[in-house]
RNA sequence: GCCGGGAUGGCGGAAUUGGCAGACGCAGUGGACUCAAAAUCCACCGCCCCUCAAGGGCGUGCGAGUUCGAGUCUCGCUCCCGGCACCA
């Protein structure tokens, strides 16, 4: 029933609320006040240290904003922000990742022109960010898929190809026969297509590479220098994976051992262990090997040709997820062991990989594990060359002297190795080498939605456009579906791949192939520093003054890809001489993902539903996803099931199914996911508390680095910490509170002390990314004003300062209250005094064998005399000091005071 | 299997160099205000024993060690999370 409140009743409640801390009043205030004011606009002034501060851009998904966003956003918000208060001159950009996937998978099915789709979703995107009081130079704003943007993409890859870093190749991609596309490897699942199911195989396809390799040694070398995570790092060392070894070579040869006549009747091999080469007994080339072909014998011809069919058409996730037992096929051909002079049998095992080293290796099966199961398999002889393991069990990989070596018998895996590469290299059957797990990059997707290449061919052979011939901009097309014949939807589109050379006018077709996602994010930091420039890509001196980016902060799920490529491209334009830093991003610093409780029980398959309790985990070997199965009855198989965080029935803080109470949930935290109904909208968080609670709550979590679960009755925790901060400066009418007071603070007060630690710990912990406990800092300090019946204007108007960063709403806000016309964005930054940032009197510790017994209020600067006074005169410490000798005192000023007792008499 | 990170109350987390474990917040309990509720404010809040109180014992995943003193350092385990995984 509506209650209608008389409207004396109404003017009350009216009036009283409007002095209430209403964030949804304040806050789209000052978003359009720094909108219209330009506040946050960047200008190179070389009179200002300047700090370059950058998120990863979002794709602008369908979805909308997450919490998971705003977590990186805010605390770059807070740290731009608070640099901007220490008088630096701050670069804050946001822009869009805009080319991908999702929105060409939408058209497929829907009609909608991606660009229709991504401009709807960046609209989104652009509002809720907005909502969330970010400090960016919203003029600077762009998006990868804007003509004027990728028409330097393309010019980049000009700039690649020039310098031979881009080139054609056959390459075999996935290839999904059932749908009549090519896809991308993050579309392919365990072997299937990601939609459907369906099978997908390798097909080799003419394809642009990027040449990356040629950069691997400087990509890893630059590592060094870099102010990124460890694992980060890590993680890049491993993806490029460096190896030192010695190539060898093999000449073919008859099973008694002559070598075959001609010049080229050879392969290499790549080994790490070349000190092993006494115990190689047989050599693998990789299916797919150029030289299978000549090696095989007619005998073993069809089988040889059988195993290649089958290997080929295995994608590589399904070579190595079937490679628990090892196969392959005698070719019948013998190479030549260089050290013991020996023919040894050539076989072809999928277990080489053509991709890596040679595509070729000598194995060795007493030193090396897989070698060693595939000649137990197999039957071929194992020998032993180091000394130290049992040749039955396992081939022996740690340190020893060698043995069945020759000249390197006794000698140690070290010395052995250097001792092996000299005589190879003095007989001409090697040399030392490097090889890189890297490999090229494949940059052609045969997709609509990316940036087209600025490549046409001219009578079959590919040619560059010229600069001034740039954009080459994406055409319309009747239909985004995939041709059916692995041709890119472009392909389809005759006006615009037939076309002239615009230097001779010769009739040319262009390239169909478009780029992948991560072309545009590769240099999109660079474009920001000059993002209108319409002459160049950026400008020179700009780009001197800003780079490189200081500070860095996104997802680990970028670790190795975007940032690998984009350090990348960075390097090959420092060597055009484009940029003028060697490494693009200084400081990086991942985000933790934050999780969300969801709710899960167990469906039978037909359809009834169980508790957790009931059920049974059953994970299964090598397999990611375990099962589960009714306790009772281990036959019936479960599906979990998930309840909406929003449907979730709760009874004494249990919570139950809304249509089953009896049926109790349990609860997980999961990484959000529209399934498993979980996800938490910003949008929705605003709304109730406010973006400047958002923003606190998501620093209050924890260290931002780590992964940590949401929980909205926090939120409403950092809420009320804000409308007490609220109620601190405004009396319910809407005035500033009288208990702030235009008094010089009191050096001796305990709120003055206090309040210069707090600006000294929130300025620390700002400078090293802690904003948990900054916040908590904020907070103990609020509850000591609180207290106060005076609260100095200088004491009132720091502290809204030090908050702001975190607040920026509130804290505009209370600064215009506070009497100033002008955004605080721009005010010098709180200072402290450290002497009075330390107390007078401090409570000292009192141990008694290390175990704390009293403690003592003495001067801070009291000496070990005056402590060790203190400490005996206290009367719990006499009591236990009562009857025992002191065997040691132990003073540490400031610290603590220890007294080491020898224990009673009476037996001990 | 290999590499990296972690484990602290009911929960998120805090703790300078080895020096008062549990800051701050959430949840909870009791109280004030209220016709009542919400909101707000005040107090309590690791576990156990004793209890009128005072007190005492235990306690940072497990087991050892170093030290006057260990969440922190060393050694050995267990479990969890992330990455890589036939890379020769």
């Amino acid at each position: 029933m509506d209650k209608h409140p008389n409207p004396a009743e109404q003017e009350h409640t009216r009036g009283r609320e409007r002095a209430r801390y209403r964030p949804q009043e304040i806050e789209p205030k000052w978003q359009r006040f720094w909108l219209e004011h330009k506040t946050f606009r960047a200008q190179v002034d070389h009179t200002k240290p300047k700090y370059y501060i950058l998120d990863m851009f979002p794709y602008p998904s369908a979805a909308g904003l997450h919490v998971g966003h705003p977590e990186g956003y805010t605390a770059t918000d807070i740290l731009a922000r608070y640099k901007r208060m220490r008088g630096f001159n701050v670069l804050h950009p946001m822009g869009w990742d805009a080319f991908g996937l999702p929105a060409e998978q939408y058209a497929i099915e829907t009609g909608t022109h991606p660009r229709i789709t991504t401009a709807r979703n960046i609209e989104t995107f652009r509002r809720q960010i907005r909502s969330l009081g970010f400090s960016y130079d919203w003029d600077r704003e762009i998006s990868t898929c804007d003509p004027e943007y990728y028409r330097w993409t393309q010019w980049i890859f000009l700039k690649l190809y020039e310098r031979g870093l881009a080139y054609l190749a056959d390459v075999p991609v996935n290839w999904c026969p059932a749908l009549g596309t090519v896809l991308a490897n993050e579309e392919v699942i365990d072997g299937k297509s990601e939609r459907g199911g369906y099978e997908v195989i390798r097909k080799p396809m003419r394809q642009w590479m990027l040449r990356i390799t040629a950069y691997a040694e400087r990509l890893l070398a630059g590592l060094d220098q870099l102010d990124w995570p460890e694992n980060v790092k890590e993680m890049q060392r491993n993806w490029i994976g460096r190896s030192e070894g010695a190539r060898i070579r093999f000449r073919l040869c008859h099973p008694d051992g002559t070598p075959l006549p001609e010049e080229d009747a050879f392969f290499d091999v790549f080994t790490t262990r070349p000190d092993t080469l006494f115990g190689a007994t047989y050599c693998v080339l990789a299916p797919e090997h150029p030289l299978v072909d000549r090696i095989t014998t007619p005998e073993q011809r069809a089988a040889v040709e059988a195993y290649r069919q089958e290997a080929m058409r295995k994608s590589d996730l399904a070579r190595t997820e079937l490679a628990r037992e090892k196969t392959g096929v005698n070719t019948g051909g013998y190479a030549l062991n260089p050290a013991t002079g020996r023919a040894i049998p050539v076989w072809v095992a999928d277990y080489v990989l053509l991709t890596y080293g040679t595509g070729a290796i000598m194995a060795v099966p007493g030193g090396d594990q897989r070698d060693w199961e595939f000649a137990r398999r197999f039957g071929l002889p194992i020998i032993e060359v180091v000394q130290g393991g049992d040749m039955d069990k396992g081939a022996y990989v740690g340190d020893g002297p060698h043995v069945n070596s020759g000249f390197l018998d006794g000698l140690n895996v070290e010395d052995a190795k250097n001792r092996m590469i000299a005589w190879l290299e003095e007989h001409g059957y090697g040399e030392r080498t490097v090889t890189y797990k890297l490999r090229d990059w494949l940059f052609s997707r045969q997709r609509y939605w990316g940036e087209p290449f600025p490549i046409i061919y001219v009578d079959g052979r590919p040619k560059p456009l010229r600069p001034e011939d740039l954009p080459v901009v994406l055409p319309e097309v009747e239909s985004f579906k995939p041709t059916g014949t692995g041709e890119p939807p472009l392909a389809a589109v005759t006006s615009w791949v037939e076309t002239v050379d615009p230097e001779t006018g010769k009739p040319a077709r262009r390239e169909t192939n478009t780029m992948p996602q991560w072309a545009g994010s590769c240099w999109y930091y660079l474009r920001f520093i000059d993002p209108h420039n319409h002459e160049r890509p950026w400008d020179a001196d700009k780009e001197r003054y800003w780079m490189p980016v200081d500070l860095y902060v996104g997802g680990v799920e970028h670790a190795v890809l975007h940032l690998l490529y984009a350090r990348f491209w960075h390097q090959v334009l420092y060597d055009c001489g484009l940029v003028s830093t060697p490494e693009p991003f200084q400081k990086l610093v991942n985000q933790g993902m934050i999780l969300g409780f969801s709710y899960r029980y167990y469906e039978d398959q037909q359809g009834r539903r169980y508790s957790y309790r009931e059920v049974q985990k059953v994970s299964q070997d090598g397999l990611e996803e375990p099962r589960y199965v009714l306790a009772a009855d281990p036959a019936v198989v479960l599906a979990v099931r998930y309840v909406p965080v929003d449907q979730v029935q709760w009874r004494d803080e249990v919570p139950y199914h809304p249509e089953d109470p009896q049926l109790e949930l349990e609860p997980q935290t999961d990484k959000m996911s529209k399934s498993r109904g979980n996800v938490v909208n910003p949008d929705a968080v605003v709304a109730e508390y406010g973006a400047d609670a958002l923003r606190c709550y998501e620093m209050f979590m924890g260290p931002l680095e780590q992964v940590k679960p949401w929980n909205t009755r926090s939120v409403a925790g950092v809420y009320r910490f804000l409308s007490r901060v609220w109620s601190l400066f405004i009396t319910d009418t809407g005035d500033l509170c009288p208990q702030i007071v235009a008094d010089d603070p009191d050096p001796q007060a305990s709120l003055t002390r206090l309040y210069h630690k707090t600006i000294k710990k929130v300025t620390e912990d700002i400078e090293g990314m802690r904003f948990h406990t900054a916040l908590s800092a904020l907070m103990v300090l609020l509850n000591e004003m609180q207290k106060a019946e005076r609260i100095p204007r200088t004491i009132a108007e720091g502290f809204v300062l030090a908050l702001s960063p975190f607040a920026p709403h509130l804290g505009e806000e209370l600064w215009q209250r506070l009497g100033h016309s002008d955004t605080l964005a721009y005010e010098p930054w709180p200072t402290y005094d450290p002497a009075l940032a330390r107390d007078t009197v401090v409570t000292i510790p009192v141990q008694i064998n290390g175990k704390l017994r009293a403690t003592i209020a003495v001067a801070a600067d009291a000496d070990e005399a005056t402590l060790l006074t203190a400490a005996r005169a206290n009367e719990k410490v006499q009591s236990y000091l009562q009857g025992r000798t002191v065997r040691r005192e132990i003073v540490i000023p400031g610290r603590l005071v220890n007294f080491v007792v020898a224990e009673e008499g009476g037996g001990r």
